[in-house]
DNA sequence: AAATTTTGTATCATTTGTGTAACATTATTT
DNA sequence: AAATAATGTTACACAAATGATACAAAATTT
């Protein structure tokens, strides 16, 4: 019997046995992560279906954390938290997460509030029947505004003569990302997930560079920018009509 | 703009009355029954969105009342309770209840709750590059007054002529939260915490400021203004009729 | 491993945004 | 209507964000 597959993520050690004990003999599978690099790690190995979720951790993402795991992971998210503060709940839910839950609880509670987001999350409820599913797909071949076209099976962009504009694999995944989410103002943060790996620092200015490098290839005026706008105190927009192919 | 229909079943009309003030402001439409009787009955009338249910109710149908209104709509209910007591909180998140709220509440908290339990309900999100845009319970465009229409990805304001108004993004921000709290007036502070970080200091002119420069980019007679009036001794409040897309 | 390409860092210049202070105006109280 | 308090306005200075450039460090190709 396998009511589905739990991560749990605290520091408290003690509280994590408990847990881990409470759910295991209640039928669900328990993985424990105790810092947010962990849990976004095993985020991504196994099939979640719910996740709970301390926000104080030794590598302290807090916050931040939510919405990265929804973006590994289609799981639910309680967020099981020392203080009993509004805001705070409030924020929590606000960012994505399912439900909130202050300690010290009983773990009927736990048990109950899991099962009242997996129930959720069922099937059945689901109302996304005859909803349009998202294009995945995208199209090979993409142009926009002054004859550009982006080829996406040849990671090359070509002007109107169908020269190419020699981008690099970087450049071209960031004009991608752009024009993905056209018309759409990105965070620099954003964008860096969006083209690399790794941990973005804020005061990172790799993409700043590279929006730089982009331009100059797309002969776009830095000071008047027609094609990447820069969006003061957010980050960069591709500005524009875009035509699939 | 409607956010959606709740149905708000209770007995303390007071209560009643400072719910349906807050979320009709809010953007909700608000149905209100005071016994389990008329619960029923409203519940088979409007399509439902979200119910909050008080089980001490005069006809006092108490838990048996969430699976017969379940029965009648595919909304969420939210149990409101007087008693924060655990075991009475878990039987009702196991006849099916989204979730527990204990008074007494902030109406925020509960906004925030209702938001949680809609959105889940939504249909999924749009996909974009696989990446799962982190999806806010509001309209990406709002219009207002005047042809105004405050596009929230761009973080541009544009006129009726479609005509940016160059708004920074601190000017954005703040709009942004006036508008989201329509026709309700916000303190200062309040309004400094829902656009930037840090302490807010009593003898802080800078919202006034930031109002100021607002009110001329909107063309809003600051003497008369239409749009963003001043709450004397209070605050401010955006004004008018708003429309989601 | 040398050469080349690509990317990132450091620095400085420039632009843009925002708060402060001082004063003007309007509203409220006395 | 005078006095007081709250808000509006303006100019200015400072801080923050971004752009540009040169160079260093990786990464890739040869």
């Amino acid at each position: 019997m396998n009511k589905g597959t739990i991560l749990s993520v605290d520091d408290d050690e003690n509280l994590q046995i408990v847990i881990g004990q409470y759910l295991e003999s209640d039928g669900y599978k328990v993985i424990k992560a105790s810092d947010a690099h962990t849990a976004m790690e095993k985020a991504g190995q196994h099939e979640l279906d719910v996740i709970l979720l301390d926000l104080v951790l030794p590598d302290g993402e807090g916050l931040t954390l939510i919405p990265q795991l929804q973006k590994e992971t289609t799981a639910g998210i309680i967020v099981v938290s020392g203080k009993s503060d509004t805001t705070e709940k409030i924020v929590c839910l606000e960012m994505g997460a399912d439900d909130y839950i202050t300690k010290p609880f009983e773990m009927r509670e736990l048990s109950a509030r899991i099962k009242a987001v997996t129930r959720r999350r069922e099937p059945s409820h689901d109302i996304r029947a005859g909803v349009s599913k998202a294009k995945d797909d995208l199209a090979e071949k993409i142009t926009f505004e002054g004859g550009w076209c982006l080829d996406r099976t040849q990671y090359q962009l070509f002007d109107a003569q169908n020269k190419t504009a020699e981008l690099t694999t970087g450049e071209f995944k960031l004009l991608e990302a752009l024009i993905l989410s056209a018309n759409r103002a990105l965070s620099r943060e954003h964008l860096f997930d969006l083209t690399r790996d790794g941990e973005f620092d804020a005061y990172d200015r790799a993409i700043d560079i590279q929006i730089a490098r982009l331009r100059k290839k797309l002969k776009d005026d830095s000071k008047a920018p027609q094609i990447i706008k820069t969006v003061r105190g957010v980050g960069y927009m591709f500005c524009g009509h875009v035509e699939n192919e």
